[in-house]
DNA sequence: GTCCAGGCTTTCC
DNA sequence: GGAAAGCCTGGA
């Protein structure tokens, strides 16, 4: 994609992005770290880094952020080297799909530590968002490293899994208020701190090995593999298949009480490599229209 | 092997 | 009070 950088004030200005939209990208549950502030900008911890990202027509506004962070961090962070005006032109071909992406049609799927991605969608089982961002939130406040305080708020990384795993699942469950899912937070950072478990493998697999070897982590299931495949591995054809797009690809393609099976092989029946990409413009589109409640 | 019920913590609507 | 971007266990 063609773009440019201004540094302006300490800050930076990127002027041309495409298939952009900082609501789209940041408000359909792939990522946890971020506020929405008054303005209508996203202050957003990833990589040890705060920023904030005020989005005003084609302009962007990236407060914290200079050329070198954005070309180390921030446009991988985006996926910006991907063509979603190419994605959105195949799945375009389908007139149901066609629609649903003219709500979300500045979906991204971010590229997020995998470490602190397997912890989030752990915590996301049978939860709510507010209470997901909180339990992050606090993990980070107490285990992370402090970065700054920017409009309000103190802001800390997310920790290394060593720091996890040294706590007692009482500690985690009372501090964190995570709940049942205390033991598998420790038992994953665990494995993880000691080299049993190698994230970095997860990335060199197929999407098949991928997700069979992410289902070996207790509290990892189908969904939440699809999940972490997609929101940090960059693994397109993952399909997580949640309540929402239950619904959505009930209502839209299956018709009511589709088997488990039939819903979870219908991303590749129906969009092949690009089902992930599809998955997001459907579930922000049932999510905004309430579709099935 | 597949399917399903019940249980799990706590918060939010 | 019921539901919540589910997973795990046990039993059919």
């Amino acid at each position: 994609m063609e773009y440019k950088l201004i540094e302006k004030d300490g800050g930076l200005i990127v002027k041309g992005l495409k298939d952009f939209n900082t609501t789209h990208i940041f408000e359909n549950g792939q990522s946890f770290r971020w506020y929405k502030e008054e303005d209508g900008s996203y202050t957003v911890v990833a990589g040890g880094k705060v920023a904030n990202f005020l989005q005003r027509d084609d302009l962007l506004y990236a407060d914290r952020v200079n050329k070198l962070d954005w070309e180390k961090f921030w446009h991988n962070y985006f996926d910006l080297d991907r063509d979603y005006g190419e994605i959105k032109r195949i799945l375009s071909k389908d007139p149901v799909m066609e629609e649903a992406i003219r709500h979300g049609e500045g979906i991204r799927l971010l590229r997020q530590d995998p470490y602190e991605t397997v912890i989030s969608f752990i915590i996301s089982a049978n939860n709510q968002i507010p209470r997901i961002k909180k339990a992050v939130e606090t993990i980070s406040t107490d285990l992370g490293e402090y970065i700054c305080s920017y409009k309000g708020r103190e802001y800390h990384s997310f920790p290394e899994p060593v720091k996890l795993a040294n706590k007692t699942p009482e500690y985690i469950k009372e501090v964190y208020r995570v709940g049942f899912r205390a033991e598998r937070l420790k038992e994953v950072s665990r494995r993880v701190a000691y080299g049993e478990f190698d994230l970095n493998l997860v990335n060199d697999a197929d999407l098949g090995e991928a997700r069979q070897m992410l289902m070996t982590l207790p509290g990892v299931g189908p969904k939440v593999s699809d999940c972490i495949l997609l929101f940090a591995y960059s693994k397109g054809r993952a399909f997580p298949v949640d309540v929402w797009v239950k619904r959505i690809m009930e209502h839209l393609y299956l018709g009511k009480d589709a088997k488990k099976k039939t819903l979870e092989g219908s991303g590749d029946e129906l969009f092949g490599d690009l089902a992930g990409y599809a998955q997001q413009y459907l579930f922000y589109y049932a999510r905004e229209n309430g579709i099935g409640k």
